[in-house]
DNA sequence: AAAGCAATAGACTGACTGGTCTACTTTAAG
DNA sequence: CTTAAAGTAGACCAGTCAGTCTATTGCTTT
């Protein structure tokens, strides 16, 4: 059986490393310094630099996406609360990690989709799943009558998505949540509304 | 005097593969392979890869504010068209470069801002920059009565570049313009819309 | 023609990269 | 108790990194 223990903490430290520096910048010695493993076991448990990444990015999705239900499929909670929920906790993460940080799936993406197909895939999934999550929430809302949808759930699914992730790598260069505010506020102001 | 022709062969193969392949990831010999430059030259107009890579943002900042001048603030042109060549050139490029560069300064600033603040700086100036086209031009769009702003021109502003950023981010993970497509439909039939 | 500087040229350096290798220790099964 | 496998440990490898160094070329100014 695997041993998770020093499996869990290299993923741990690398995906905090690979957060902070990007995957490129960061290298495998950092890692195992950080966390005190040798080199022997992180080739026992991966067999490349880029196997460890894809379990990183595996195991932030997988933990990232028990949050994501959490906030948007509370039935207990108007869709659209629950929207802004979500948007409050990213905020909140961005405060907390200083604005250096953001979204680790969203840097990825930007670094590694040029330079391998295996990680475009990879965190294209990912990306696809937060969308049919979103779609989910924005079902619900048009269900409820909270909103109009003029295109499909899916595009305006696209939409969000796409402008919260432009809000934080802007906000990192920025070091300020501004845009993200900006981006929530004309979002449910003329975008997440109801029928006239 | 400086001359020019070796320094700018060195920033403009310098840029193809930063934008291709990020800044950690390019070499500087492979920048100098690339171009046919001994490594002599190359510190002797840089005198470190950031100013080098600083250059790079600079002469494409300036070169792309070129064209943003020449389609945002066209006056022969109605506002909002001007913003719907934007994005038409914008998505042109992304088919051109296969779906794999996207935007030099959106790929920088995901990748660096958190390393170094010396590039955070340069990238969110370039950034600010291109707000304030966008600002002029939405400014004008009011003025002529194309759309009413329910906040400010610039909080617009943020959110255009913002989500076009992120379009663009996702477009590069999904191989696909089509989340480009979605941020235009939505943008100009729910957002840049004249009062009622 | 001589001097001086800008620019070219590339061998070289120490530090670090991802990855391999062998040796050792612990655990579990028969 | 024996044995095999799982896991730990880190020295080591070839290659690459950014950056330095010295030597040489070419042009300009005197």
């Amino acid at each position: 059986m695997k041993n998770n223990a020093t499996r869990d903490k290299l993923i741990d430290s690398g995906a905090q490393l690979i957060s902070q520096q990007g995957y490129n910048a960061t290298g495998i010695n950092a890692v195992l310094k950080t966390c005190g493993v040798p080199k022997g076991s992180f080739y026992h448990y991966f067999s490349s630099k880029e196997d460890f990444g894809l379990a990183v990015i595996e195991r932030f999705a997988n933990r990232y996406d028990e949050t994501l239900v959490a906030l948007l499929e509370d039935s207990d909670t108007p869709p659209l609360e629950r929207l802004r929920r979500y948007f409050a906790a990213g905020r909140e993460h961005m405060h907390e990690c200083d604005h250096a940080t953001g979204c680790l799936i969203g840097n990825l993406g930007q670094e590694l989709s040029g330079q391998s197909d295996t990680f475009r895939d990879a965190l294209n999934l990912v990306f696809q799943r937060w969308e049919q999550r979103f779609v989910h929430c924005l079902k619900d809302a048009q269900a409820q009558g909270d909103i109009a949808i003029h295109t499909t759930p899916e595009a305006l699914a696209s939409f969000i998505l796409t402008g919260w992730e432009g809000a934080i790598l802007r906000a990192k260069t920025l070091k300020s949540v501004e845009p993200m505010v900006h981006f929530e506020t004309i979002l449910f102001q003329q975008v997440l509304v109801p029928s006239p």
